[in-house]
Formats: C-alpha cells, structure tokens, sequence
DNA sequence: CTTTACGCCTGACGGC
DNA sequence: TGCCGTCAGGCGTAAA
C-alpha cells in the first residue's frame, strides 16, 4: 500500500501521540509478518520511552529506549492510534500500549509488512544498508540516475522503483512522476539523457512532495493515524484513469503491465 | 553482474 | 447466490 508519502503522513501523524510515550506492554496477536516478530519484543520495550519517529525509505524507525523498532507496512499495513480499550479488530496483529492509556495499533490484512526490534543504529542493517538516497537529499540528481542507469535494459519505470536507485518510489508515483516528466514508463533506463534525468528528479520531487502535502493518496483502504484518507488520490494525472483524457492533450490514457506491475501513461505526451 | 518471475497473504470485484 | 479468476500501494529470493 504505502509509498514514501503515505508512510511520511503516518510518521507525522503518530509523532505527536508516541514521543515522550512510555511503554507499558506490547500486544503480539499474530507474530507471522513478512518476518516472525521477535518473541521478546515486549521485553525489549516495556519501560522504555520513544525518543524518535524516524523514516528512512518506506521503513519508519522508532527509537525507544536505546534501540529502533522499525516498521514496514508492506501493501496493506496501517498504523492507528487508539485508546487501549478499544477492541481490536481484524487483522489488528500488534498493539503498542503506552502508561498514558493510549496505543499503537498496526493492522495488515495481507501481512506483507514488519515488525523488528535492532538494538544498534539500523543504517547497516541488511533491509537498509543498500538502499539508494532520499529523494529529497543532495545525494539524489540527475547525473546520479544517468550514471546509474547506463548499460541497463530495463523500463525506466522500474529503474525509479528500485530501491537501491533512490528510496520511497512505488507503482502510483512512479507512473505519476514519468507522465510529469514526459518519458514512456517502457523507455529502457540506459537510453536516457542526462537532461532527461534532470527533469525526472524535478518530477518526482514536485510529486512526492504534493502527495505529502494532501496527506498521501488513498485507492482503497489507506488511512492516517485516525482513520483519515488521503486526498492525493484527486491529484493522479494518469495512475487509475486508463481510457479517460490526457489532461494535456486529451488522447486517451493508456494501461500497459511493465515489470509485472500496472502502468499508465500518456502515449502522445510521454516519449 | 543484470533481468525476470514468483511467492508471500487477504479481500474486493467482475464474469459466468 | 456461489464460484473462480484477476488484481491490488512491496519486496526478498531464486533462477536464467
């Protein structure tokens, strides 16, 4: 489910309710996640305050205590904050209780997310230490992408979404940030110009950055920490409307499975 | 090294 | 009404 701009709009939204937060149990109601959740997890964290609410990637990173809990939410995951007594639902695997009452609930019907428990800085841990910069950072240009990208076959729509290449690019914003940008999601990697690069790292930015901003785009059941959708969904100028009006030219958009995934694009304007 | 395909899961939806 | 195939915001792994 959560590209970069939902998992930042859940960071921003639980940060408030979990820092300075002391922890008084933990509730495990199903450990099977993409990795088993640690058995010891409660122990690791009861009694320990939440310092930090991190991101890096689409993995958010609590630190508590002197450790990090990281999260992913997988396709479907979602994090809520409720009051303890509220009675959990379905697929509510894990809660975070606090001595204020209060609680982190993560909810993941397909259980494609994480829950893990590292006791030192998670930067060279094996789930983070390959990927590629923020898109935000200095570390992310266009002579960076072009240099990466020479010699490589592969749809320049997956070269965006490796993770390895630059963090926090799913399959909405990746079609989102190519129709912005004026390239075809197909166009091997390899056979793009530097000046072209240059534009995809403008669109991206300008994407991700509206997205946050709308408070992440919601297609079927993403939720901030109350509940709430996003409203990004709005602002897709090609992602979901495929046979509906290019918004530039008004042929119509185009749905074409690239790399096992949906991807839509404007054939006239996208090159 | 690169590229591709496949699981992992549940749930929603469309066609019959 | 039920059943069955397809698809869904991710990503590690195996295979070629």
């Amino acid at each position: 489910m959560p590209e970069l701009p939902e998992v930042e709009t859940i960071r921003r939204g639980i940060s408030p309710h979990v820092l300075e937060q002391t922890v008084a149990r933990v509730v495990v109601r199903q450990s099977r996640l993409r990795w088993p959740v640690p058995s010891d997890l409660e122990q690791r964290l009861v009694g320990k305050k939440v310092v930090e609410v991190g991101r890096r990637a689409k993995y958010l990173l609590l630190r508590i205590g002197d450790g990090w809990l990281l999260i992913h939410l997988g396709m479907s995951g979602s994090l809520r904050i409720v009051e303890e007594a509220t009675e959990a639902g379905r697929h509510d695997h894990i809660d975070i209780v606090f001595v204020n009452g209060r609680c982190l609930r993560l909810n993941d019907p397909r259980r494609f997310g994480a829950m893990l428990w590292v006791g030192r800085h998670p930067d060279r841990h094996p789930l983070l230490a390959r990927l590629g910069p923020e898109p935000f950072s200095d570390d992310f240009d266009g002579a960076m992408l072009y240099d990466k990208s020479r010699g490589r076959r592969l749809a320049v729509k997956n070269f965006i979404m490796d993770q390895r290449v630059v963090v926090g690019i799913g399959n909405i914003y990746a079609s989102e940030a190519l129709f912005r940008a004026g390239i075809h999601p197909a166009r091997a990697a390899g056979h793009i110009s530097l000046a072209r690069y240059v534009d995809v790292v403008h669109a991206v930015r300008e994407v991700l950055g509206d997205a946050i901003e709308a408070g992440g785009t919601t297609l079927r059941d993403f939720t901030d920490e109350n509940g709430r959708p996003g409203y990004f969904r709005q602002q897709l100028l090609v992602y979901g409307r495929e046979g509906q009006p290019c918004g530039s030219c008004g042929r119509p958009i185009r749905c074409k499975t690239i790399g096992q995934r949906s991807s839509y694009f404007c054939a006239h304007c996208q090159r």
